[in-house]
DNA sequence: AGCAGATTTTGAATCGATCCAATGAAAACA
DNA sequence: TGTTTTCATTGGATCGATTCAAAATCTGCT
């Protein structure tokens, strides 16, 4: 008495269709898999009962397991899922990684998590052939995650630490070092440097020791570069101050608000991503100062709206979406040993740094 | 003499360790999925095995077989996979699909690809538990695959044609015609109108019966909005200029040039897109022509870029982002009937609009 | 020691396909 | 007609795990 056609759906195996057109499973995979190799009554018996069951074709899940190959790259990141779409460097390196995709036919897979928990269970359980890990927030743990799945992955934005994982990245000392250079060269000597985070969950004026203690080598990087460029040119630098902001717009203004309410303001600031830098920007006009006449800002990383910005930033760019690009690579071919790329950055100057007044 | 320690790795099985350990596959495998079920010296030792062999726990990809859930909704469309991290409507779109995606743990895999064959054999493939799909371009192609597979699945900007796909949209027509209405009440009375794609692959002037076999709906739809809006204050539309964009910079400058090289060009321009609009805003200002003096531009979407363009865009703003948390919850709760949703649009007036001059 | 009950462990079945060596049938040739 | 080739089909093995009913072991108690 029950329905006529619906039924608790068990859905219709291969091997459903096979016994309903009398033919072996081997045959009826073939007819999907490879039809050519079928004769056409029995091509066409297959079909037929295929369409008349409802059958949706091979289902991927059990060709999988054959397979070994996925066909899809993860990108992992311990930000939440809308990184990927907020982020502008976040952006540009996933054009870059989606080209690469589009190129070898490659799917993408977003990895993330809220919590640490979920986190570890996502990478462990997710579907893909390797990782590209952002080593943005959490990246130690992150890569250690990936390490463990034993697939190929590289690390972005190397914290060249462990050199047995492959990674690719900028030389953050040099960048920096540019970046302090464009601005001592100027004549700038008072400084404020905005940094990223140097370990997870933190903000705040940053203590010699929590530098050494970072867990961002790339960030202890960029601090190290800048550092080193100004003790150049007879800067005290235990005296520059260091905020630690945690990449978005409240922790930097936060260390805006810090580092100009001192008797004696800087005249640069050294941001350490364009993001920051960016927000730097907004507050110092909403402030009243005039930049690049009251303050210089020069940022980091090059993202495409930090040339559109008022006024245009300057920055050391990376060659974020080329990054993204070798990143796909490293995982599609990784054979050989851990391939480690070093890619060259540029200083790009443009209207947000000048000479200090007077 | 071959390496001590390489081999040709075939990688280590559940099986392998439960035999090195001593024990069932069985109780192997509730090591890894509920430890505490298992005897502790038991459980040691079958971790200590895994340790040694170099086992990177349970293979999704078997585990996956037997679960049968995936956990990761994919976003499919005919654009390059790029086009997720580059076009305003997508990013938003995605962040409200990333949202709801974060708070139910599940993951997001993007499908795509360059050419048809590549794209029927990705969708086919997809290992997802269902599927958003995105009908820009290359819809109807789309819906028609994604529903192949069986799988639960929405459509985003929704071609209402067939009821029996679950579909989320908005009133394409009601938005269309408050975008006109807001420009006739402004006493303006020659349109042109910049359009999305009526079919794949075509643009320029665009005639009654190509609108007729329009592929896409939602073109189709705001069109008709547009049109009877301005049919309402006598306006004869056969002689309005429609002009069908590829929603993109080149196509869209040369609909703009097209419909001002007329002997009565339009002092206002219905664009069917925030992108169109803002294109257009772009080129009526290097042709020296002033907005909203000149000419009054309404876009429609309501993307972010829209409120920073200078001017400001009048728009009609879709809630995107909810549209995206809709539609994933209509996939992981894909129970009952096909759902349907037609979001509600609202009229954003800002600088691009105003009275036509004299 | 004997037995009920609780706790662990086992091993076969299952998930849904692909692959391939063997078999069968038909065509080609002597 | 017998033998070789060619082509199509079969069915068992495999991919790597999970699940669960049944068997084995351990506890506590009389």
């Amino acid at each position: 008495m029950s329905s006529l056609t619906a039924g608790n759906r068990r859905p219709v195996r291969l091997a459903d269709i096979a016994k309903a057109a009398g033919v072996s499973h081997g045959t009826a995979s073939n007819v999907f898999s490879r039809p050519e190799i079928v004769r056409e009554e029995v091509r066409d018996r297959v079909r037929a009962a295929a369409e008349a069951m409802g059958y949706a074709g091979p289902d991927p899940k059990g060709r999988l397991l054959r397979a070994g190959k996925v066909n899809a790259i993860g990108v992992a990141t311990a930000e939440p899922l809308s990184y990927f779409f907020d982020d502008p460097f976040a952006r540009v390196m996933m054009a870059g990684i989606s080209q690469a995709c589009d190129a070898t036919g490659a799917g993408i897979s977003l990895v993330s998590a809220a919590n640490n928990e979920q986190l570890a269970w996502n990478i462990q359980s997710a579907l893909v052939d390797g990782f590209i890990v952002f080593c943005i927030e959490g990246g130690s743990r992150l890569v250690e995650l990936a390490r463990e799945r034993k697939l190929p992955f590289v690390a972005l934005d190397l914290d060249s630490e462990d050199g047995s994982v492959a990674a690719i990245g900028v030389d953050n000392i040099a960048g920096a070092g540019l970046a302090a250079r464009h601005l001592t060269d100027l004549g700038h000597r008072r400084f404020a440097v905005l940094a990223l985070p140097f370990a997870d969950d933190r903000t705040g004026l940053v203590l010699p020791e929590q530098v050494r203690a970072a867990t961002y080598a790339g960030t202890r990087d960029r601090l190290t570069g800048y550092l080193r460029e100004l003790a150049r040119v007879g800067i005290d630098t235990s005296k520059v101050p260091v905020y630690e902001t945690a990449n978005d717009v409240a922790s930097t203004k936060a260390g805006l608000e810090t580092v100009f309410a001192s008797d004696t303001p800087p005249t640069a600031i050294l941001a350490m991503s364009d993001r920051i830098a960016l927000v730097a920007l907004e507050w110092l006009s909403a402030r009243g100062l005039r930049v690049p006449d009251d303050v210089s800002v020069v940022g980091f990383d090059g993202v495409p709206e930090a040339a559109v910005s008022e006024p245009p930033l300057t920055t050391i760019a990376q060659p974020i979406a080329e990054m993204g690009r070798l990143a796909v690579r490293a995982i599609l071919e990784s054979d050989g040993p851990v391939s480690r790329h070093q890619l060259p950055v540029e200083l790009i100057v443009r209207g947000s740094s000048g000479p200090p007044r007077g």
